[in-house]
DNA sequence: AACGAATTTGACCATTGAGTCGGGAACGCG
DNA sequence: CGCGTTCCCGACTCAATGGTCAAATTCGTT
């Protein structure tokens, strides 16, 4: 025991830690996306998670940074459809392509989705740099790749940046406003289906070059 | 004037008393709309409106029935532009006017419709019947009607209840998620005009029947 | 085994916020 | 003016809730 100043390992969050700090996180995103971040409290994240309430305290320093962590790290898994949309590939197939990857996010992860939302409509105080930095870069990005479809003629005129933003709201509709679909449609199976072939048809009629060129 | 004995007026309310409901209404419609109803407080409406917290609740038995009447009188304006769909017009023209006007109303009223959309997301507690009812007779009736149009050829063959949510998805997102347009966009001028162009090619697009009609 | 560090929790504290209460001010009307 | 009704509010109550703390308990090492 001469000294030993340094780590004994790299990994200076024990797996132990790593997966309590998980399930808390699992839980704060089950209650978050269902009550909001105002209307949710400590001791539902609590019962969720099974972990004591100053015991969630002890991962996490207040019931910020535990919306602040989720919020974060959910933001790269958001943006990674619109990544993948490929410079070199078929133009409309990528779009239409896009659309759909959006819509299984909305079906598979409504949750997240909500606390987005939730996050979007209070005006964005937790990522609001993130969306100026990162999100603001990716639609630059990929609005010049669209704008250069078009200028090739490869898909019909558009603006690109608020093509986008109809593919986010007309997907995420789905998941955010599940409530209002199901009573409209009066019928507890999901529309997914139906809702990705009409939107596949919404976009390729918008991108379908006219004839004339 | 030998008696008089039943009321003098048949209005049992006030002017007085409908102004100041009105003030408080319009004070919790700001304060709802950027809090949420859990992250709003009377204090906040109090302020808000300039009359004293005990004295609100002289006027409304409580926070929650200020905003069961906010959202329950709101529900009427906000499904005006569908009902006015005319059967009688000419198709496309009556569907990208219903978009025009909704998106007029994202513009005009967009704290309305962020009240709408906390609602919404959080499973529609307070308006759940009027949206199985009033909502959903609207809907079918107008879905039948777009039907028709697509049997007649008069538009392209679409699903009627998902072209309606698209719609309400895509002219609504520029109120709920204004935040986020505006910081992927970088500009402060209001992207209405853009929006309008926009969306009237979109929906146009969709519903221009084939050529092989 | 033993001992320090990491983890866990019961009991507590301070603040916030919805709603109450009792009394007073203003109003309507004979 | 007189008197009942409507309106208004300062001061309060009480429950909920985010967060603290000190005393356990468990864990990882040697």
């Amino acid at each position: 025991m001469a000294e030993k100043p340094r780590q004994p390992r790299p990994r200076r969050v024990s797996r132990k830690r790593a997966e309590i700090t998980e399930r808390i996180l699992e839980a704060a995103l089950d209650v978050f996306s269902q009550y909001g971040f105002r209307g949710s409290t400590l001791d539902q994240i609590s019962a969720a998670s099974g972990i004591s309430k100053p015991n969630l305290l002890y991962y996490f320093e207040s019931k910020e940074a535990m919306h602040r962590a989720l919020l974060t790290r959910l933001l790269d898994t958001w943006l990674d459809p619109l990544k993948a949309m490929n410079p070199d590939g078929e133009p409309i197939q990528e779009v239409t392509n896009y659309v759909r990857l959006k819509l299984h996010m909305a079906r598979d992860y409504p949750r997240e989705s909500r606390l987005f939302a939730n996050e979007i409509i209070d005006g964005a105080p937790v990522i609001r740099s993130a969306l100026e930095g990162e999100l603001r870069n990716l639609v630059d990005e990929k609005a010049a790749l669209m704008e250069r479809w078009v200028s090739e003629g490869k898909i019909a005129e558009v603006n690109p940046r608020h093509l986008i933003f109809s593919i986010w709201a007309t997907t995420q509709h789905y998941a955010d406003f599940s409530a209002q679909i199901r009573l409209v449609l009066n019928r507890s199976d999901d529309p997914f289906d139906e809702a990705a072939a009409h939107l596949d048809a919404l976009f390729r009629k918008m991108l379908e070059p006219s004839q004339g060129d």
